[in-house]
DNA sequence: GCTGAGTTTGCAATTCCATTGCATGTTATG
DNA sequence: CATAACATGCAATGGAATTGCAAACTCAGC
């Protein structure tokens, strides 16, 4: 029969690919919540998915943006049940707002162990994680104790100067 | 004459220093000022003077508050002023608020030159300038250009850890 | 010393982000 | 399926940074 020429089965095919996709995506965002012991609602995920989509970290203005009509707060709070669990981390670009951004690392809720680099373009205004960026060695006075240390480098990224 | 005694000689002779003293520091103060392009008024030298005066950094509230009945904008606009003509450097500690201190080298309206590790103090909250540890170098994915480093420590400092 | 342009100051008001209270809706569990 | 615990959405609050504007001040030139 006509109808069932080679153009509609790749189109059905297609669909059921990204039907599989989508669950897919969907388990893995649901499996990653509840690894971190939080509840996989639909708003989680749905925040979680997009963060993971990103390569520059967002703002929450940014995410209410991106994830209209979405609540402010409802997300807001997701990030900071996130935060708390170890899936995702605030940065603090010296911009003003809080960023957030996936952890990569398995950090949990005793800490954030993936101590990374952050980037500020002064074009773009993005900001990103830089995992393979280690935090060198340096030397403190005497007396002064470390625990916890953030490194912002702000200059042109790699998109911006071409 | 028994009015020439030695200690009351001391007194006066301390008065005198301290007299001598005040006028040295006003004259440093406002040589400072003009030296930056900065003209030099009364609350101006207040704020500088309060802010050579310190070991941590200030807020815009404790500058408000040291210096009362001051006016916290002008003392805000003095602080912008300053910073743009190198002559302080605001601090984003990561504590939402910014703190303020003296510029070390010779910063000028082109930029801050004397780029170093701030350091805060999760125990009494102060934050240090430390100008003796230098950032060290450290590598960035390729077409990433650094222009500026902002290396923000925490932990117990020198006082609350001795 | 006086005047007037340019700068600085002080008050009031605004903006922006982060955060909380509370009532309602949803989920997990026995 | 009932109920406690948790999550959501709206409204409101809080705190810091910032701006507008009129009054006060500074300083150069007359």
């Amino acid at each position: 029969m006509h109808s069932f020429s080679v153009g509609k089965l790749r189109i059905v095919l297609i669909f059921m690919y990204l039907c599989i996709a989508v669950q897919m995506m969907k388990k893995n965002v649901e499996d990653l919540l509840k690894a971190h012991n939080v509840s996989p609602t639909a708003m989680r995920m749905i925040v979680l998915d997009h963060l993971l989509d990103q390569q520059a970290a967002l703002s929450l203005a940014d995410l209410e943006k991106a994830l209209a009509p979405a609540d402010r707060i409802t997300i807001y709070r997701s990030l900071r049940t996130f935060e708390s669990k170890g899936l995702v981390h605030g940065i603090d670009d010296g911009s003003g707002v809080t960023k957030y951004a996936c952890c990569a690392a398995d950090c949990g809720p005793e800490g954030h162990h993936d101590v990374h680099v952050h980037f500020v373009c002064r074009n773009c205004q993005e900001t990103y994680c830089l995992p393979r960026s280690r935090i060198p060695e340096f030397t403190l006075p005497v007396g002064f104790q470390p625990e916890e240390v953030n490194l912002v480098v702000r200059g042109v990224c790699q998109v911006c100067a071409g």
